[in-house]
DNA sequence: TCGCATTTAAACACGA
DNA sequence: CTCGTGTTTAAATGCG
């Protein structure tokens, strides 16, 4: 079958809904590349906070040696840290402030400053060249990068700190119930690892992070992830320091997630900059951890210490009020001496950072195949070159930062992982579709890697209204849908169509109506849509410049010669035009959820559009196998009239006999919504 | 510039 | 009459 030609892609935005503002007048300005203006920072909302509850336990104690590979350790980490700025093209640790403009990417700030926001994927790809957007992603690559190691350097140095300090006084051990101090230590991780995740929901938003669900694993995976936001603030205060609101946990909190909200608009103030300083440690120890970075924070106060800020004391669960620094060094010397709960704190904290490394590096390689994937240059070496298993991305934390139906959530720039490649060539904001036929993923596979994330995120799926219905009419084992089948899924499959339903149902309609590939049947139990492979194909005539009785024969020989003839006999006579069952076609396909279509075949993965604008249809020899991917098809056939057996779409087996059963099952029992 | 495709909006018809 | 379903028309827009 062939291909599908159509994936054009949905882009416009409905109009006037999210504050996005008129699509089409950003629209125009295209390849402008420019639309500053109007871009106001603002973003924001979603002020989430995520707490993190539950409790991960480690106790012991750090025995000499412990501590000395827990110092090996940091060194370690701070190398790496350094590979990873040097590698990402920060090149000037100390400087934070002109991180942004000091980044090797040239994006225009205004345009950086829409994006994340404010616009669409679309909008964002359809504003930005290639080399932009490639730009961005560096930026965006860069600035969470900086956005980890400045946390991981923060986390450390309060480590090494508390260490110092602790080995500074020695033994004396404060009575202290362990308890207490302890349980926030845990809530400090807990929450670490909650801004891990909102880093990452972060990232994420901004398209960097894949979020297959499959994927999901790894530290975050643990998570406890039923803790309301408000219970860790909570949970800190109950415990030990009464008043003051905590600090140490809750600023870094807010500064990570400041700035990764930051740098989702790319207004990134370098809210990051750490209080912690260069002190000198107590014991001496030129600080193995403060490599560079740290310079340029402030170290020039010799009245600061990174456990100690806004008058209290930051030790994870500590909130303890020192009028000065002294005061603090008495408190942090008696309270948090070298104990057991003190050690055992530092190796959770020690724990914290590295499963942070260790995300950062996954991330970091997922981006770079990303990025590779995309064609893009790699814009830096792997940092890291831990043989992490990439999986840890998890897919979105729904009762997190993502309410699949934020409808007033500011809609967030998020770009579908797999479709990188696709929406950045084509797509735009507006309505482009022909490109993105050539250069979209199809549909089917696009959607089955992307599921979760349309699913959850609020981001206008790059398909047309045509190709959507087209796969929830195909994603049925008898292939057809009422009208009303086809809303729940789209409002179960995208998040973006849970709202706006005035709009999207009339376009719906609208396109049932329109094309004639859409075929309306009357049922008993009323009216039921199928679809006329043969007309969908037909819908654009493939510009391929390859022989069409070439494609033809390949169809037949692979995918139709296959078919059943009686089968195909059946069909025929059938009034359904049931003619693709791409699903069963290739019972192994790519994709589990969706059916897949012929698009998938078809459509070229290739993002670039160099590589074969009137270029033959790409097939390649894998997929060719499975599907057939005839584009050029279409022509051809003509118009029996009926839907009949269609040449292109083989559906071998399309499950059952087309007419009787499609009446008994409306919903295929996923109908969630 | 033209034509096509898509999206959106809206009017209208019909039947439950 | 209202609502859901369908059909049409028209305008705006993007793209080749």
């Amino acid at each position: 079958m062939m291909v599908e030609s159509a994936s054009e892609t949905i882009r416009s935005a409905p109009s006037g809904q999210n504050g996005v503002g008129s699509l089409s007048g950003q629209a125009d300005g295209g390849g402008s590349g420019g639309g500053a203006g109007a871009t106001s920072t603002a973003g924001g909302g979603a002020g989430r906070d995520t707490a993190a509850g539950g409790g991960a336990d480690s106790n012991g104690e750090l025995s000499p040696a412990e501590l000395l590979h827990f110092q090996q350790q940091q060194a370690l980490q701070v190398a790496r840290q350094f590979l990873l700025q040097q590698a990402s093209g920060l090149s000037s640790p100390g400087n934070n402030d002109s991180k942004q403009s000091a980044s090797a990417v040239q994006v225009p700030v205004s345009v950086a400053m829409m994006s994340p926001q404010m616009l669409t994927p679309q909008q964002m790809q359809q504003i930005l060249s290639p080399p932009q957007l490639q730009a961005l992603l560096q930026q965006q690559q860069a600035l969470m990068l900086q956005q980890l190691q400045e946390y991981y350097k923060k986390q450390q140095e309060q480590l090494h700190l508390q260490l110092l300090t602790q080995q500074q006084a020695g033994k004396q051990q404060p009575k202290e119930a362990l308890g207490n101090k302890q349980l926030a230590f845990q809530q400090q991780l807990l929450q670490m690892q909650q801004l891990q995740q909102q880093h990452l929901l972060n990232l994420q938003r901004q398209g960097l992070v894949g979020l297959q669900p499959s994927q999901a694993s790894g530290p975050l995976q643990s998570l406890p992830q039923a803790v309301c936001p408000t219970d860790l603030p909570q949970l800190w205060k109950g415990e030990g320091a009464p008043g003051q609101p905590e600090d140490s946990v809750k600023q870094e909190g807010l500064d990570l997630t400041g700035t990764a909200a930051t740098a989702t608009s790319f207004t990134t103030t370098p809210k990051v900059s750490p209080p912690v300083s260069h002190h000198t440690l107590p014991n001496g120890q030129p600080t193995v951890l403060t490599p560079r970075r740290d310079s340029s924070s402030h170290e020039e106060t010799p009245s600061s210490h990174p456990l100690y800020g806004h008058g209290e004391c930051k030790w994870p669960g500590c909130e303890t009020l020192c009028e000065d620094l002294g005061q603090f060094i008495k408190h942090l010397n008696t309270e948090h001496a070298l104990d057991d709960r003190s050690t055992a704190q530092c190796r959770v904290q020690m724990q914290v950072v590295q499963q942070l490394e260790i995300q950062l590096a996954k991330e970091s390689e997922r981006l770079q195949a990303m990025m590779a994937h995309l064609h893009m240059r790699p814009s830096e070496p792997k940092p890291f070159s831990q043989p992490v298993a990439v999986s840890a991305a998890d897919s979105f934390p729904d009762g997190l930062a993502h309410p699949p139906t934020s409808a007033a959530a500011p809609v967030t720039p998020l770009r579908p992982p797999g479709l990188g490649s696709a929406s950045l060539h084509s797509g735009g904001p507006a309505r482009r579709r022909s490109s993105s036929d050539k250069f979209c993923s199809p549909i089917s596979s696009e959607l089955a890697q992307n599921h979760e994330f349309y699913k959850n995120a609020d981001v206008r799926p790059p398909f047309t209204y045509a190709s959507l219905i087209r796969q929830a009419i195909l994603e049925t084992p008898d292939r057809q849908l009422t009208l009303n089948e086809i809303y729940n899924w789209f409002t179960r499959m995208f998040a973006y169509f849970r709202r706006n339903t005035a709009t999207w149902k009339n376009a719906v309609r609208h396109n049932l109506s329109l094309h004639k590939c859409f075929v309306r049947v009357e049922n008993v139990k009323g009216a039921v849509w199928t679809v006329d492979e043969r007309e969908y194909q037909k819908r654009r005539p493939p510009k391929m410049t390859g022989s069409p009785t070439l494609v033809k024969n390949m169809i037949s020989g692979l995918s139709y010669g296959a078919l059943n003839a009686s089968y195909q006999a059946a069909l025929a006579e059938s009034s359904f035009p049931l003619l693709n069952s791409p699903g069963m076609l290739n019972p192994g396909s790519t994709s589990s959820l969706l059916p897949l279509s012929h698009e998938d075949v078809g459509a070229p993965v290739e993002p670039l559009p160099s590589n074969g604008s009137s270029s033959p249809p790409r097939l390649s020899p894998p997929q060719y196998s499975h599907q057939v991917q005839v584009k050029e098809e279409p022509a051809e056939v003509e118009e029996d009239g009926r839907p009949g057996p269609p040449l292109g779409p083989p559906n071998p087996s399309t499950a059952g006999p087309p007419e009787d059963r499609d009446l008994e099952e409306e919903l295929p029992g996923e109908e969630l919504s």
